[in-house]
DNA sequence: TAAGCGTGGAG
DNA sequence: TCTCCAAGCTT
């Protein structure tokens, strides 16, 4: 007797009524999934409606320019899910006559979607029999089979892949995939799971060792490091320049104010913005005041940034050397320029001050 | 293979 | 304030 019938029972009276569930079809289930890529639920949903609305179907999306589609996603974070999803739908529509591939294998070839996305896809929208393991599923079969190995070693991960596809009931490979993922949400929990509600707690080897809190076994964490960082806000006439990042890496093609990170070499703070600024835009700037000081962690570092108020000194005219474009825009317009969590504190508190010329 | 990639919520 | 970590993918 396997854990499985309790689950899809379970899931049965329990399952979230979630917008991509109420309403389901391939487009949605992709984007949906898409989305909830490290990404917790309750904040994709109003992206999720946000985006239906705009780009309700394949082809409003693939004909969409990227800064929209940029903008939709700001503040969901992990940007490349944007592009590539940009990208993949484009394909699906000129190369594929607009029909979505209906297996992993052929899903997984589309940029953006891995093998978890793939088989949640297959399995989900297409009714194929693949089983998928994502976070989720990952903590709850780790503890209902006691997994000892660290959960994302390449043992751990082959292991979790074969328990979760061993154990997949033919024909129900959606409702299995989805309930394991909501137990792992609502009872199945990192901290505290809520084994006395567990509809599989009797199946549990973790559970019946008390070893429950203690898997799935995680790799050692790095540290991360802190960055002092400068950014300028060049004021001309009512209107501030905004650079727009390379396409891929941190925040690619989202716009910022231009400025750096701090080196040992420089003076302090105003000496290490006027580097910077020489670097990015060949031009000098005078630094009128600081405007405010941003704590933020990003994935693999936390900064310290440091604004301020400048203006470019006479005659000098800023060049594009390291962005893909530079633009100077309208304060009431910087909302239409999609940018990351930082930038877009320092641009709203533009907007709500208005702007002064600093000189 | 391991590092890079955002942000917000929970404890 | 800090740590953990959340429906992973790409290079």
């Amino acid at each position: 007797m396997t854990f499985v019938p309790n689950l899809l029972d379970w899931y049965d009276k329990n399952a979230r009524d979630l917008p991509w569930r109420f309403e389901q079809s391939p487009y949605r289930t992709w984007v949906s999934e898409i989305m909830l890529q490290q990404t917790q639920v309750d904040t994709v949903i109003p992206y999720f409606e946000r985006w239906m609305a705009q780009f309700p179907d394949l082809q409003a999306l693939a004909s969409a320019d990227e800064q929209s589609v940029l903008a939709i996603w700001e503040g969901l974070g992990y940007y490349s899910r944007a592009r590539n999803l940009h990208r993949a739908a484009k394909i699906v529509v000129n190369e594929m006559d607009g029909q979505m591939p209906q297996t992993p294998e052929g899903l997984e070839k589309l940029p953006g979607i891995g093998p978890y996305t793939a088989a949640a896809i297959a399995s989900i929208a297409f009714e194929q029999d693949v089983a998928a393991v994502d976070g989720n599923i990952r903590r709850v079969l780790a503890r209902l089979f006691d997994l000892r190995e660290p959960a994302r070693s390449p043992q751990g991960e082959r292991k979790l892949w074969e328990m979760a596809e061993a154990n997949l009931p033919a024909g129900h490979a959606g409702a299995y995939n989805q309930a394991m993922m909501d137990l792992g949400a609502m009872i199945c929990t990192p901290k505290t799971p809520d084994c006395p509600n567990c509809p599989v707690a009797a199946h549990c080897r973790a559970r019946s060792l008390g070893v429950q809190e203690e898997r799935p076994v995680k790799m050692a964490r790095k540290k991360v490091p802190h960055l002092t960082v400068t950014a300028a806000v060049i004021c001309r006439d009512g209107q501030v320049l905004l650079a727009k990042r390379p396409s891929r890496g941190l925040l690619g093609g989202m716009w910022e104010f231009p400025g750096g990170t701090l080196e040992d070499q420089d003076a302090g703070l105003e000496a290490c913005l006027r580097r910077e600024i020489g670097e990015e835009l060949g031009v000098e700037v005078s630094i009128c005041s600081p405007f405010g000081e941003y704590r933020h962690a990003y994935t693999h570092y936390k900064i310290t940034l440091h604004a301020f108020l400048t203006a470019l000194s006479d005659g000098q005219i800023p060049q594009n050397l390291e962005s893909q474009e530079i633009r100077w825009v309208d304060v009431l317009d910087l909302s239409a320029y999609p940018m990351g969590k930082v930038d877009r504190q320092i641009a709203d508190r533009l907007v709500g001050e208005g702007i002064h010329d600093c000189l």
